[in-house]
DNA sequence: GCGACAG
DNA sequence: ATCTTGTCGC
């Protein structure tokens, strides 16, 4: 199983962690709670924050861990928050919240100490919510459909890929007990794969689908988006370049120093961000090409 | 043995 | 998640 390939993993462990995941399934509230969820023009929400971890490439301890505030409905990021973090457990699909959330958790924790007041409304997550084998509480913005529940990326699955037609169309993922567990989500008019919402905890599927659309300048939703290139931005300008050095790149730099920032568990309003474009992912695009 | 496998 | 080159388009 995937088990082994991330390592030993006592039973014990993983039993908890499988209780662990019910417990906080039956705690899970899955329909608007706040006002502007149900608002057409989500009237009332001022901040959406979005989280991820980026990892040192020959490394699966290593990672960057970021949580980025962006006001809403501009978009922009009033706040960052992005360290190294040294990860304990191992990558084993289904259990992907007990290897990343607890330092997402810890970064919510600093942002309540330092700037209380830019304490998002909703956080977007890369992953699954319900849309999952048990059902972890958070918010599900997942780029690759999880099988479960009988679900497939078959043939039938990629038909109804080509026929959502704008950016906003979607289709639900219904598991084999009739349930629907999540929603593909067109994420823009040039976009080709779908986004896959689930709900967290505390927002209707309905309410989730349409904020991350909104959310969306590209395929990714901004916030889940700005957290994935800053904490991949700050591996790069911390160790990015202590790797151990390749034979045959012996390459001077002489170029003067750049002040190292004082990022050291960096939480700044992060000011700047005034390009008007910039599919930042690669030199081309996305895996977008129309 | 083979296929699956969010990040 | 990460590696990885060029290509097309605004």
């Amino acid at each position: 199983m995937a088990l082994e390939a991330a390592g030993h993993l006592s039973e014990e462990t993983l039993s908890l962690w499988k209780r662990e995941q019910a417990r906080l399934k039956a705690l899970l509230v899955d329909r608007d709670t706040e006002a502007w969820q149900r608002d057409p023009a989500f009237s009332g929400l001022q901040r959406v924050g979005g989280v991820d971890v980026s990892f040192v490439k020959g490394d699966s301890v290593s990672a960057c861990a970021s949580l980025v505030v962006l006001t809403y409905p501009e978009l922009e990021v009033v706040y960052e928050d992005s360290r190294m973090i040294s990860l304990t457990a191992p990558y084993i699909s289904g259990f992907l919240a007990f290897r990343e959330m607890p330092f997402l958790v810890d970064a919510v924790h600093r942002l309540q100490e330092k700037e209380p007041n830019l304490m998002p409304q909703v956080l977007l997550v890369d992953g699954n919510g319900v849309l999952h084998h048990q059902g972890l509480p958070c918010i599900g913005v997942a780029k690759k459909l999880l099988q479960v529940e009988g679900l497939e990326n078959n043939a039938a699955h990629k038909e109804k890929i080509q026929l959502l037609h704008a950016g906003g169309d979607t289709f639900p993922l219904m598991g084999g007990s009739g349930t629907v567990l999540g929603m593909a989500l067109k994420s823009h008019d040039h976009s080709t794969k779908p986004l896959y919402i689930s709900v967290g905890h505390k927002i209707s599927l309905e309410a989730a689908v349409r904020l991350t659309h909104c959310c969306c300048r590209f395929r990714i939703p901004e916030p889940v988006r700005q957290a994935d290139i800053r904490s991949r931005e700050y591996i790069r300008r911390t160790l990015g370049l202590s790797g151990p050095p390749v034979p045959g790149q012996e390459r001077n730099q002489k170029g003067p120093k750049s002040k190292a920032h004082p990022k050291g568990g960096s939480a700044e309003p992060a000011e700047e961000n005034r390009h008007p474009e910039d599919p930042s992912k690669g030199p081309g695009t996305d895996p977008e090409a129309p």
